[in-house]
DNA sequence: GTCTATAAATAGATAGAC
DNA sequence: GTCTATCTATTTATAGAC
């Protein structure tokens, strides 16, 4: 057997020039395959070939590491809704909508969603870039909802809220098993949530005692 | 029960007649607490003041003891459904609303919602008490769903999943921190996911162009 | 910059004494 | 039924060689 440094990326020396983001990448992929649970930096430098140690080098500690991933997570998260909203038409409320569905199919894709991008844990590191990505999110949402809404913009802060726990809740739901076994598949579950967020919208246009 | 003919109850031999249920207990507690994440044998066992080996006798395996531990969550939970739909009045619209806070105020409260109870790492266990809890909660929350829709009942399942979806998301996205450093307290949440589940109600009782 | 080796926690689970 | 002791596996993180 020829082993040259370059025989195996998982043996050996790893001679990539940018491990830093081939950890952030690997990352990532580790938090949709296994689980923010599973997430560990031991299991991101095995599954690159790297010894458990040469994180250390490029993240102080794991927390970093995470940000790093949550970051990244934010800016995808940002544009695939962005992309939703653009493909949904020029309709407002059908523009807010589908931002449910996509927020659902991206967090079944990726694992990584508001709770990741907004968790306490890594709020604490005051981390500029996730804070940004975080707030760019956020503000991409609020002008949808504002847009979606015509009933000034006091109500869009609220309307979002629910629409937010709707598409998270569906999402996590599924993540944990509650919807298994039946015929609700991610695009099933989108689809719910991009209705139900319709349904929010309807009912908030409605006066309070019936049509 | 304080105490024990022993000086201490987290020194020496623990002389408790009834470990198992202790143990359930002392779990549930610490779910409350710490969250799933968290969740160990051998804490719950140190909490107790018993060996870690102790526990063993009583459950094959962790995922036993936190089964027990979710079927007592599933009894409290639908009890404490069941309780707020009672004080919510005899408007079927608003008994079924309710049963949205009081989601809120448990999971935030006890640690155990919808994702412990159906978690699939426990539905693999076919532990036949925990599947009774979880269809009797479900069942209730369909009733409630049943008699606040007027429109049939094929439309009962879509609004009990949506109620279900607003009510789970608003304590998980709390429980992760998304909601943390503003006013939002426990109680402003629930008031927010009985507001939320009140819209969907409404937008589901509208017709589909506008009012 | 990456490696090997290691330390200190913590977890799940088992064997055998009492 | 509970304890002590132990094994195995895993993680975060650091020290020092190359």
């Amino acid at each position: 057997m020829t082993s040259t440094p370059q025989d195996s990326p998982r043996r050996g020396r790893y001679h990539h020039g940018d491990l830093r983001s081939a950890l952030v990448r690997t990352g990532f992929d580790l938090l949709a395959k296994s689980g923010p649970a599973a997430f560990s930096v031991a299991q991101v430098a095995r599954e690159l070939g790297v010894s458990t140690a040469a994180p250390y080098r490029h993240f102080p500690d794991r927390a970093h590491l995470l940000a790093a991933v949550a970051t990244q997570a934010a800016e995808e998260l940002a544009a695939e809704l962005e992309r939703a909203a653009e493909l949904a038409g020029p309709d407002p409320a059908e523009r807010f909508a589908a931002t449910a569905g996509a927020y659902v199919r991206f967090v079944s894709a990726r694992g990584a969603g508001f709770t990741v991008i907004f968790a306490t844990e890594l709020q604490a590191l005051h981390d500029q870039t996730l804070a940004t990505a975080g707030r760019r999110l956020m503000d991409l949402l609020l002008d949808l909802a504002h847009e979606a809404t015509g009933l000034g913009p006091e109500h869009s802060p609220r309307l979002l809220e629910q629409h937010i726990a709707l598409a998270h809740g569906y999402v996590a739901l599924h993540a944990d098993g509650f919807f298994s076994r039946r015929q609700h598949t991610v695009e099933h579950l989108a689809d719910q949530a991009v209705e139900a967020s319709r349904t929010l919208l309807r009912g908030l246009a409605t006066p309070r005692h019936g049509p």
